[in-house]
RNA sequence: CGGAGCGUGGCGCAGUUUGGUAGCGCACCUGUUUUGGGAACAGGGGGUCGAAGGUUCAAAUCCUUUCGCUCCGACCA
């Protein structure tokens, strides 16, 4: 492609609203412009890229059996309602009427579509296993787009389904897909793991996520720092905490803490450790009162708590309600007498003895409060977020936190849907079975911005040279004829052996020409000017690491695919 | 949904406190000179100051409403 012909509007400045790396440098190498809020137009630069990705997972893909169709964006309300996702998703969906009123959305996922199509098509087990899978552009009313292209309204994805007579048929394809993903990533030129996820709004029992990790991930990520176990932080656990020790227990006493009301305030107060406080949350599942118990120095997961309880929402509870379902007074709640709400409680407070909570009652706190004898929960449970340095559940090793972002995500989700809308398979006894699902997401768009992250300098991008949208960029400097022609001519014979190069042949004085070459991130420049070209060199330049090299002109094609061969 | 900040030419911003009829840098157009890491000079085009309403002789500036964008939060009662 000739620069002088190609829609690239680069940036020399960064806009304003640009926060994170790659988000900045997708607008200012001029692969996207915005439309609205997570909202983009890919423009021909950036399109190659997604195109480049999305060519590596089809391959994947294709290779692993899996076979790709198109399913629509417009979406029936009845399907969504049929699966009871109508109100579930509710909000993250842009729904409309048509002109005779009926209601539709724009189809942030494809479970119910697809489902919808096989259940009319698969009648035996010899139909049995399938696996389909599109890449489609998906449409959801995030609550808060952010960073591009990371967390966008409407972002390219390919998504697949497997379907299968059992979970022994399910965990086969689900291993298959993990094995694609692995080999997709690792394609793109990225570097990704996998870690054990919670699986959310779409059902089922397991789940892993692919993670880039990146510090503008929006996930956080556990990692053992001697064994394989990951988990997002949603869904990790820790291992054996170990008790506070043996100490007697004390008789229960009320202390006089006036204004003190944190935990941070009253370990201060009362001179003791936070983990010895039990820290008592007021909360609203599904609009039930609940109070939840955990130890002073650790925070409440809410994915487990919401999934031990089957809840949707979990809201802080407002002073209305706090009044009318807990009897106490805000900042110095606790479980000590509490009646009338469900009380859990996370497993290490089962170990606190001698603690301090609340004592329900304003400026007054408990001490020497120990669970069980002072006061029953309904359960103990696992509720808290792991922490830095927590030890692994799996061998005892050392918990490390990281962030990342999550470029695929795959799901087991069982009989999920096919039970609520009736995906049915014949076995071999002419008996009725329910066709086992798994669902299987890529974020395309997401993937790229992810790439920019793990390769980016002060300069600009630095395209692994797999989904680069060229690999070689040939800068003609100057206007000088011998210049013009070498470019011209090198510039064919390169396209005429497969290799995709960006001629900049534009009116340009050459530090334009080599800024725009270092922000579009080609993997490999090629400098052609009137200087070196007197001694019949051109030069070559890796845009990674940097390293430069003088090439004889004659034997110029042969070296650059030569170079080409062995970057990344 | 709560909080904060911001909307002024394509981009980045100043001007708003104290009302007087819009400015800077980049980009763009023309010409001349330049040409190996974002050129110099000269000339030029482009803005209902997010929108609507109000106050005023006069509004980018004050008041009201509204829309949009960005960030933080929506566990620690």
């Amino acid at each position: 492609m000739r620069m002088s012909n190609l829609y690239l509007p680069t940036l020399k400045e960064t806009p304003a609203e640009a926060e994170v790396p790659s988000h900045q440098l997708m607008l200012r190498a001029g692969l996207m412009r915005t439309l609205t809020a997570g909202v983009y137009t890919y423009l021909p630069l950036g399109w190659r890229v997604i195109r480049k990705v999305e060519e590596i997972v089809r391959q994947a893909m294709d290779e692993s059996g899996a076979q790709e169709l198109l399913m629509p964006v417009i979406h029936t309300a009845e399907l969504w309602k049929e699966s009871g996702r109508w109100e579930q998703f509710g909000p993250q969906m842009i729904k409309f009427q048509d002109r005779k009123g009926r209601d539709y959305c724009l189809g942030p996922t494809h479970e119910e579509v697809v489902t919808a199509l096989v259940r009319g098509e698969i009648r035996s087990y010899k139909d049995l296993p399938l696996n389909l899978y599109q890449i489609q552009t998906k449409v959801r009313d995030e609550i808060r787009p952010r960073f591009g292209v990371m967390r966008g309204r409407e972002f390219i994805m390919k998504d697949a389904y497997s379907f299968d007579r059992d979970y022994e048929g399910l965990d086969k394809s689900y291993r298959a897909m993990y094995d694609a993903y692995m080999k997709a990533f690792s394609g793109c030129g990225l570097e990704v793991r996998a870690v054990e996820a919670d699986t959310g709004a779409m059902g089922g029992s397991e789940s892993h996520e692919f993670m880039v990790l990146a510090e503008v991930g929006e996930d956080r990520i556990a990692f053992c720092d001697s064994c394989s176990y990951a988990a997002n932080v949603e869904k990790a656990v820790a291992g054996e905490m170990g008790s506070t020790g043996s100490e007697e227990m004390k008789e229960l006493e009320e202390v006089h803490t006036p204004g003190q009301k944190t935990i941070e305030e009253v370990t201060e107060f009362l001179g003791v450790e936070p983990a010895r406080t039990i820290k008592s949350l007021a909360l609203l599942a599904d609009g039930e009162p609940v109070l939840v118990l955990i130890a002073g120095d650790d925070q409440l997961n809410e994915v487990k708590l919401a999934n031990y309880l089957g809840a949707n929402e979990l809201t802080a509870v407002d002073d209305e309600d706090f009044d009318k379902y807990y009897h106490s007074t805000a900042g110095f709640i606790g479980p000590v007498g509490m009646e009338g709400v469900r009380i859990l409680a996370d497993l290490r407070v089962r170990d606190i003895v001698n603690g301090v909570t609340g004592a329900n009652k304003t400026d007054y706190h408990l001490i020497n409060v120990n669970p069980e004898r002072d006061f029953t929960v309904e359960d103990y449970l696992d509720l808290r977020i792991v922490k830095d340095g927590d030890p692994c559940p799996k061998c005892g090793g050392r918990l490390e936190i990281k962030s990342g972002i999550e470029v695929g995500h795959i799901f087991k989700l069982g009989t999920r849907y096919s039970e609520s809308m009736g995906a049915t398979y014949l076995d071999e006894n002419g008996k009725e079975q329910l066709i086992v699902m798994g669902s299987y997401g890529i974020g395309i768009s997401r993937l790229v911005a992810a790439a920019i992250e793990q390769n980016h300098d002060e300069k600009g991008i630095i395209w692994p040279k797999v989904i680069a949208p060229y690999q070689v960029i040939i800068l003609a400097l100057g206007e000088d004829e011998e210049v013009v022609k070498v470019s011209e001519e090198l510039y064919r014979e390169l396209a005429a052996r497969g290799v995709e190069t960006l001629l900049d042949d534009r009116k340009e004085r050459p530090g334009v020409k080599f800024n725009d070459a270092d922000l579009i991130g080609i993997p490999l420049r090629i400098t052609i000017g009137a200087r070196s070209l007197k001694n019949n060199l051109i030069e070559a330049r890796v845009r990674r690491t940097g390293e430069e090299m003088q090439i004889g002109l004659e034997e110029s094609v042969e070296r650059i695919i030569e170079i080409l061969d062995r970057i990344e």
